[in-house]
DNA sequence: ACCTGAACACCGTTCAAGT
DNA sequence: ACCTGAACACCGTTCAAGT
């Protein structure tokens, strides 16, 4: 084992990922820069990239951190309920943690500590019967499903903090009934239906359609 | 009518938004500076400003325009595949311009021109003995799925672009076979499998799961 | 009325120098 | 080996001044 010398370093990466998470608990995404998250462990924005490589580095080590934290609920047998369970603990995980969506949409998988929801998706979709190929699109189809609600989650989350009329509800405002009589009849009750949690409607609808 | 006064005008808002959409062709969304928009006007970056209020304004004139131009195909009668062409015309619409997405994200709607969209959507659904209600929750159901469909096709292109080994790559590389016993009989075929497009299968999936 | 240039308050990141 | 400060090359946007 060599000696380490020069040096004892001040900050440590798993300091630095806390502090990013702690950062983007108050702040959000957005409110992570390097600046901030150096203000938030006492130091300076270049001595983290003593310690990261990058910024899309800091945010892959971030992830880590949080997958390895997830729960992993015992899954109903019968493969259709099985399929749902998973998907919907997977929807859970990414709620409490949306900017997590943001990061991985480059990925249609989870982090290494993720794997667990892919894994037990293919799992439940072979164990109804469908083909190794016909479950990792079952599980993609899925997962587009589950990154898709978030996003829209997220980004309404955000449009309502910012309040005022939105773009949505002007378009709704000079609706011309004869052109589009079906949104014309929701109507005004439009904002309203879309509030709803509908997650776990979705992915049921699709269990059914995908699964034999 | 007030005559109008002043220095006459050297660029107008249709100018700078076909301009944008050029830039945009050319460089993605990420490309769209308003320095470099002045540029492709050939003005300057805060001339822009004299039209428009600022860039998410621009973005929407953006869309509006793109949504002028967007086909209104026939549909077919029988309701579930109406709403499963619907869909799939809406699809189209947005990998030809996959930067609407991130725009529209925000809202789980498409802007004025695009509304046509969600109307067959919700009337297929209609069609098919939902109530308005249920029929609004498909659409929003669907058009979820749409929308992480398109964002993770935008980053995988994006990944591919930048090319050498990807975090996923190095996932799936050091894989516990006893942990994760169905990805691991995927492994190496996850990248070819995930390449499929499966669109379309998942939203016949949805019209199957969600109608009655 | 419309356009311009300089400037402000930010980014992520590099570089050369310090301890 | 680790940290620092100054600096670079960007952003979107504001402001005061020009034509």
């Amino acid at each position: 084992m060599p000696t380490r010398t020069g040096r004892p370093p001040k900050i440590s990466r798993a300091e630095i990922v806390t502090a990013a998470d702690r950062v983007i608990e108050q702040d959000g995404v957005a409110g992570l820069t390097m600046r901030r998250l150096a203000k938030e462990v006492g130091s300076t924005a270049m001595a983290i990239y003593h310690h990261v490589r990058d910024k899309d580095e800091l945010l892959l080590l971030l992830l880590d951190s949080y997958a390895a934290t997830l729960p992993k609920p015992e899954l109903p047998r019968e493969p259709r309920e099985r399929l749902v369970a998973a998907a919907v603990a997977m929807h859970e995980a990414l709620s409490a943690r949306p900017w997590a969506v943001e990061v991985l949409r480059a990925d249609d998988l989870l982090s290494v500590g993720a794997l667990w929801y892919p894994e037990h998706i293919v799992d439940a979709a072979m164990r109804a019967g469908l083909s190794p190929e016909e479950a990792v699109d079952a599980y993609r189809i899925v997962w587009h499903y589950t990154a898709g609600e978030i996003s829209a989650r997220v980004a309404a989350g955000k449009r309502r903090e910012e309040g005022g009329t939105t773009y949505r509800e002007r378009v709704f405002a000079d609706l011309d009934p004869a052109a589009f009589p079906r949104l014309s009849e929701v109507g005004e009750r439009w904002a309203e239906l879309t509030a709803r949690d509908t997650y776990a409607k979705g992915v049921r609808a699709l269990a059914q359609g995908l699964l034999p």
